[in-house]
DNA sequence: AAATCGTTTTAAACAATGTTTAAAACAGGG
DNA sequence: CCCTGTTTTAAACATTGTTTAAAACGATTT
């Protein structure tokens, strides 16, 4: 066990930074392996194959950036407060990882095989206690009746797609990155005040 | 000029068979030559590449369905009722066409290399009309003053994105595929109401 | 120290992919 | 009937992920 953790971790290491360079399609394990320095079949050794590398490095990925996010849905804040700052952490979230964005692209889009990844993207939405809160404010007739799953969809809808067709609003707009940027920002106040107001007592 | 035109469509049609139902990536053109009976260097002797002939069907299948879509935005409709049509119609394109839903996640996917694709998507969205008619309510005071392109990214979001994350709903509530196509129906009410009430003045 | 045993590394090959080549078959017009 | 351009074919090519079987290595036992 002398140099194992030393070569695994360089495999990890430079895979990390070439999935999140150019994609995971568009890099071979070739490339991996030239760029670790290793053996080609040492890839092989020790990951069982290219996907399932990709499935380490995501789970890593996702969980180095899902802490906060899953704190924050179960707090103990106000309903409206939680939205605010739930939406205004996931678009951070993705602005400063656009590679974050690229792999779950990746696996939504062959969602039916990617199984494993999808159960770790799963485990970012315990969204029990958030249920709870929805359905007793409703309740209490603080907010609409609202069903949970519904609202839950609209807001990671319009947190996340905005950024999945980036090159769509770019191109329609004329936009430059930074303006891109700068459009991303200004969502992070209007999503949450869509939101609250679809569950805004009817007047 | 015997046969050409027999083979380009029996390729044509071989394939876009084998893409709806398998995927694209998960569609070999040696499969492609079997099921259309045709030599294997023929398909690219009519279409350059597998890329190229993917092009001429995606665009195929966008012209068959986005008519619809863009006679509604230059309609003469009432703001509300355009939005409430526009969903309707958008959403059940995409119920009725689950290829449609994996072939603009595999474009957005790779959204910096597709740009063919990624024109052929923005076609779809000639929005002149619409926003001209969101600026114009908006001064007229009917209806908040709204951004259009924020406006429309937000309908595009809530109609588009919970088909991309369809296993993960279905996953999260144990839907069963129907459960999951009764889910979508009821968004096809609650999204209009939710851009509506975006869009109604502050009490 | 030498031998043994499990772990790590290597070079080579494998099967499957998209694509290209160079020649053959074909069809129609001079 | 031959010539010319189009269509078709079989074979090969380069690149992909993965596997194999042997070599190198390291530590433990004899």
């Amino acid at each position: 066990m002398a140099k194992s953790k030393n070569t695994e971790q360089k495999i990890f290491d430079a895979a990390t930074e070439l999935f999140l360079e150019k994609g995971v399609d568009r890099t071979s394990v070739r490339e991996i392996a030239a760029k670790a320095g290793i053996n080609l079949a040492l890839m092989n050794y020790y990951f069982r194959s290219k996907e399932n590398l990709f499935d380490a490095i995501f789970s890593m990925l996702v969980k180095k950036n899902s802490e906060e996010l899953i704190r924050i849905l179960d707090s103990d804040l106000g309903l409206f407060e939680k939205i605010r700052q739930y939406v205004h952490v996931y678009i951070d979230m993705l602005s400063d990882n656009p590679l974050l964005v690229s792999f779950v692209m990746a696996i939504l889009h062959r969602s039916r095989e990617r199984i494993t990844e999808m159960k770790v993207i799963s485990s970012l939405y315990s969204t029990d206690q958030f249920t709870k809160q929805i359905l007793e404010e409703g309740k209490k007739g603080n907010i609409r009746r609202t069903d949970p799953t519904h609202f839950f969809v609209d807001m990671l809808s319009l947190i996340a797609f905005p950024f999945a067709i980036r090159m769509l609003v770019m191109d329609k707009n004329n936009f430059t990155q930074e303006e891109f940027n700068q459009f991303i920002r200004e969502r992070k106040d209007r999503v949450p005040d869509i939101l609250i107001e679809s569950l805004k007592p009817r007047s």
